[in-house]
DNA sequence: CGATGCAATGTTGTATACAAGCAGCGCATG
DNA sequence: CATGCGCTGCTTGTATACAACATTGCATCG
C-alpha cells in the first residue's frame, strides 16, 4: 500500500503487489506484462518478479507464455459458474462436518459476529465485508478439522475474489449476506446436517446468480474506461 | 526415465525427476535436502531446482523452510482421508455434470476401455493401471466439460498419487476397479445420475479404505528399510 | 508483386556471484 | 561449572550476466 522507496521488497511482496493490480483491474486480462517492466517497476531484480509470476500462474492469475510474455488471465462467466458449483459441492461438505465436529463454542461465536442485528453497526464501523465473508467460508471448514478443505476453498477464493468483491460490497446484499450466514450457523448449532446444506447451498446459489450479471457489466465498464482512457 | 547426461535439463524435467523421487520413496518423509545438493546431482545451476521446488511446495510435496532447507513433506493418515472425501464431493459432482452433458459417444468409448473382459489382456500387456485409472476420474470432468473441476482433481490426484498407485497395483483390486468404472459410465449412459454418483461414491470410499491399511503398511515397511539401511 | 529466408530484437531460461540470515558450537567469563 | 556472547559455516534470497529461442520486419530472389 504505503511505498517505501529505500526498503528492498521481498518475493512475498511483490507477489501481492502484483495481484493486487490484477484484481484491483489496474492490470487488465489480454495485458500482456515482462518480468523486466514489473522488475524495473518495483525496483528490484528479475528474479523476484519471476518467483512471484511462477506463484501467480499456478494460482490462474496469469498465463506464462515461455519466451513470449506474461499475460493476465482473462475470466469468462464460464469458468467463474464452475467455480461456484465447485463451492456447493465442498461447502456442503464443510458443513455437513461442521454438524458433526465444530464445537459449540465455535458456532456460537461466529453467529454473534454474523447476527443480523449487528449489520449496521458493522457498517458503520467500516469494516470489510469481502474478508469477512471469507473468514466465514473457510471457518466453516476449519472449524470442522479440515485443514486441507479450508485450503481448497481458499485457493478457489483466490480465483473468484474480484468478483466476490464486486458482490459483497454492493450494499443491497449485505444484510441479506448476514441473515442467511445466520440461518447456516443456526443449523449447524442444532446440528441439523440436511438443512444447513441446503441453506448454505442456497447461499451460494444466489451469490452466484448475483456475481453473474455484476460481473458482466462490470467488466464491461471497466472495458469501455481502458479503451477510453488510455493507450499505454 | 533414460538419461542422457550431455543434454542439460529444463526446469520441468527437474521437477518431474524430484517428483519421481519423493513419490518412489526415493527421497523420504522428513528428510532434508538443500538446493545445492540437487543441483549437483542433475548437474544443473540452482536456478531451475529452486523453480522446480517452488511448484512442488505449492502442491504440497515438500516444504521450505526459509533459510534452513527443504523438508520432504510427510502425509498422514488423517489428511489423505480428507482427500478422498474431497474427491468424494468433486467427482459426484462431476458424474452429475456427466449424465447430463458428456456424449455418448464419449461414454461408450470409456466403457469399451474399461470392460471388465478387456482386464486379463490389459494386465498381459503390462498397461500402467495407475496411469488409466487417473484418466478415468478425470475424464468424467473433461468428458462433462468441467475444465476447472478437471485441473482440481489433478491437483488432488498429485498429492494422493503415492497412494493411489499402490492401492491400484494391488492385484487383487485390478480387475474390481474395472467392475466399478465400468457400472459408473453404464449409469451415466442412462442418465441416472442418482445411481452413478452413489456408484462413484462407493467405489471412492472403498479406494480409500483399501489405502488406509496399505500406506499405514507401505510406510512402515519403507521406515523400517532406511532405518536398517543407512545413516545419512 | 509475392513468398521466403535471414538477421535483429526482445523475451524468457539458466548460470553464477554476492548478500543476508540462522543455527550450532566454541570460547571466554562470572 | 554454567551461561552468555560472538563467530563461523551453511542455506536460502537476490542481483546480474549470459544463452537460447521465438517473433517480426526487411531484404532479396523467383
Amino acid at each position: 500500500m504505503t511505498k517505501l522507496p529505500g526498503k528492498r521488497k521481498t518475493t512475498a511482496e511483490i507477489y501481492q503487489l502484483i495481484r493486487n493490480k490484477i484484481t484491483s483491474f489496474e492490470m487488465f486480462p489480454g495485458d500482456r506484462v515482462t518480468e523486466h517492466e514489473l522488475a524495473d517497476l518495483f525496483e528490484v531484480s528479475r528474479t523476484p518478479v519471476r518467483e512471484a509470476l511462477k506463484r501467480l500462474e499456478v494460482e490462474g492469475f496469469v498465463s506464462v507464455r515461455p519466451k513470449h510474455g506474461c499475460f493476465i488471465r482473462d475470466f469468462d462467466i464460464v469458468e467463474l459458474a464452475e467455480y461456484y458449483d465447485i463451492r456447493i459441492a465442498l461447502e456442503q461438505l464443510a458443513v455437513e462436518h461442521a454438524c458433526e465436529s465444530m464445537p459449540d463454542k465455535l458456532v456460537k461465536q461466529a453467529m454473534e459476529a454474523w447476527d443480523p442485528a449487528r449489520h449496521d453497526d458493522d457498517m458503520a464501523r467500516g469494516i470489510d465485508l469481502s474478508v469477512k465473508d471469507e473468514a466465514f467460508h473457510i471457518g466453516l471448514a476449519e472449524g470442522a478439522q479440515k485443514p486441507m478443505l479450508a485450503d481448497m476453498l481458499r485457493s478457489i477464493n483466490n480465483r473468484i475474489r474480484i468478483i466476490r468483491r464486486l458482490d459483497i460490497n454492493a450494499d443491497n446484499r449485505s444484510l441479506r449476506t448476514y441473515r442467511e450466514h445466520f440461518e447456516v450457523l443456526q443449523h449447524i448449532l442444532n446440528r441439523d446436517a440436511g438443512k444447513a446444506k441446503l441453506a448454505i447451498k442456497r447461499h451460494i446459489l444466489r451469490s452466484r446468480d448475483f456475481a453473474k450479471t455484476l460481473t458482466l457489466t462490470a467488466l464491461a465498464q471497466k472495458k469501455a474506461q481502458i479503451r477510453a482512457g488510455n493507450t499505454r
